[in-house]
DNA sequence: CGTATAATG
DNA sequence: CATTCTACG
C-alpha cells in the first residue's frame, strides 16, 4: 500500500526519449511521475505519453494503455519550460497554472492533481518548474521572484487545507535553488551565483520554518553532504560529482511522516543518462 | 599538362568535413577547387584548409602544406553563403567581391583568382554562389536579379579581355538556375518554380548567346537528359535521381575548346555523400 | 554543453 | 530535410 512519486527535469521530452527514458519508465514505473522542461508541443507529449503507457502495460502496472492518467501544460513560448504528470492511480481532479499568477508568460510551470491512494487517501500532487532566472538585474529575475512569491501564497493555502484535516499535499519539481551548503558541491564559489543567492535560499527556509513543509529527501537522508540532483553539462561536472540539489519534494507534515525511502538515480555513467537532472523518487506509505 | 577544376557547393564546410569530404580531397586532388556555401567563419575555414593541405601532401600533389594556395570570402551575415578556392598551382592575384555590386549584404559570393598553368598560361578562375532567391515578390528576389545583372556586366569585361587575346576565364559555381528542360528532372512541374523561371533561365541564354561563354559540361556531354548536380534533401529525391543541374563551369571560347572531359561525382549512395550537391570536375588541357 | 526555435536553402 | 544561428539553461 505505497505510492512512489518521481520528479525529474527531462531537459526536453524528445531528447529524453531519444536517449531511452522509456526503459527507465519500464524498470521503475513510479505511481506518479512529475516531469519538468518537456519543451515540446501537446501533440508530441501526447504521443510520448502513449509510449510510456505501453511501458507501464509491459511492466504489468496497468492492464491497458488507457488506464494511465496524464496531464500536461506547455509554455506559450515554443520550446520553453513545460510540465507534465502521469499517474497509474486514480486522478480525481487536475488544475493547470499557478493560482494568482497574472503573467501569462509563466505558462507550463505549474500543474496540480488530486490523486487517490490505494487506502483511499486523496493527496494533492503538484508539479512545478521554477524559473532559472537569467542574469542579475535581468527582467527575468523579477519574474522569478514574483513566481516564488505567488507560489509561496499557494503553498500557504495547501498547508492550511492539510492542517484543517483536509488533503495532504506534496510539491515536486525543479526549484532551481540549492538550499544550504550541503546541497551544493562548492558553496563558497557559488555564494553570489544564480541558484544559490541568499534571497533565493530564504524562500526554502520560509516554506520549511513558517509553512511547515518538509524537505522529504533531506529529512530521510539526514544532514549529510549531498546527494545532488543536477550537474552542469559543461566540463566534467558529472564525473567529478560537482552537483547541485535543486529538485525536491516538499510535503505537508502528515504526508512527510509517511515517507519510507528515497532514491536519486544518478546513472552509472554520463553516457547512460537521459537528462542533466537525476530523477528523485520517494515512497510514501499511504 | 592538364588543369582539373572542381566546383562544389559544400552546404557547410564543417558539415562536409564531419562527413569526410577530405577523403574525397585526397582521392581527387583537383588542381583548383571552388567551394560554395562554406557557412563558417574565416578561422574555421583556415583550419579546414590546413587539413585539406595535409591531404594534398599525402596524395603527393604538393611537397609541403604551405604550397597549397587558399582564398576565402565569408558572408557578413553569420552562417550564410561563403565561397572559397584552393589551388596547388601558382596564384598570381586574387580579388574578392563582385565588382560593381553596391549591396554589402552580398558578401561571400564572388572571388576571382588568376592562376598560372604548367604551360605558362594565366587564366582567371571565378568562384560564384548565386542567390537561391527566396519566394516570389520577396525582397531577396530583387537582390538576386541585381546580382545576376551585375555579374553579367563583369562577365562582359572578362569576355572582352579574352577576345582581345588576354586572359581566358572560367566561371565556376552554384548558379541556382537549371538552364533548359534537359537540366531538370521534371521541367513541366517546375516551370513556375524558383530556379527554373524563364526570367532566370534567360540569363544563361544571354551568357551563351550574347557573351559567347560556353557551358563546358553541356558541350562535352551533348544534349542528353541530365546529368544533375543537386538533389533536394526532401523525400527520396537522390535515390530517384529527381535532380537539377545548377552547378556549372562557364568558360571563354578558347579555354572551353581545351576541355577534355568532365566528371559529376554522384556518390554511390545517399549515405556516402558529404553535400546535397555533387562536385563537377572538368579537365582542361592548358 | 546541449536542447530547443528560426531563417535559409 | 539539413545546416546554420540564437536563446535559454
Amino acid at each position: 500500500m505505497t505510492m512512489t512519486i518521481t520528479t525529474s527535469n527531462l531537459n526536453g521530452i524528445r531528447a529524453a526519449k531519444r536517449k531511452g527514458f522509456e526503459h527507465w519508465a519500464q524498470a521503475h514505473t513510479p505511481n506518479v511521475w512529475c516531469m519538468q522542461e518537456t519543451r515540446a508541443p501537446q501533440e508530441i507529449i501526447g504521443d510520448i505519453y502513449g509510449d510510456l503507457a505501453r511501458e507501464y502495460v509491459d511492466a504489468g502496472s496497468i492492464a491497458s494503455v488507457d488506464e494511465l492518467n496524464t496531464i500536461a501544460d506547455v509554455c506559450k513560448i515554443k520550446g520553453r519550460a513545460g510540465v507534465g504528470m502521469i499517474s497509474d492511480m486514480p486522478v480525481l481532479e487536475t488544475r493547470i497554472g499557478l493560482p494568482g499568477l497574472t503573467e501569462d508568460v509563466d505558462t507550463g510551470r505549474w500543474i496540480e492533481a488530486d490523486i487517490k491512494s490505494e487506502q483511499g487517501y486523496v493527496i494533492t500532487v503538484i508539479c512545478v518548474y521554477v524559473h532559472a532566472g537569467g542574469l542579475v538585474g535581468d527582467i527575468k529575475e523579477d519574474q522569478k521572484y514574483r513566481f516564488l512569491d505567488t507560489m509561496t501564497e499557494r503553498m500557504r493555502q495547501l498547508q492550511d487545507e492539510a492542517a484543517r484535516g483536509g488533503k495532504q499535499a506534496v510539491l515536486c519539481g525543479d526549484f532551481n535553488i540549492a538550499h544550504t551548503p550541503i546541497d551544493i558541491k562548492n558553496a563558497k564559489a557559488n555564494e553570489d551565483r544564480n541558484g544559490f543567492f541568499p534571497r533565493e535560499r530564504a524562500y526554502i527556509d520560509r516554506w520549511i520554518d513558517e509553512l511547515d513543509f518538509v524537505d522529504v529527501m533531506r529529512e530521510l537522508a539526514g544532514d549529510i553532504q549531498g546527494p545532488y540532483t543536477w550537474w552542469s553539462q559543461r566540463g566534467r561536472a558529472f564525473d567529478n560529482n560537482t552537483g547541485w540539489r535543486i529538485d525536491y519534494q516538499f510535503a505537508t507534515p502528515e504526508l512527510a511522516q509517511q515517507a519510507r525511502g528515497f532514491v536519486i538515480d544518478r546513472a552509472p555513467s554520463y553516457d547512460a543518462r537521459w537528462s542533466d537532472h537525476a530523477p528523485l523518487t520517494i515512497t510514501y506509505d499511504i
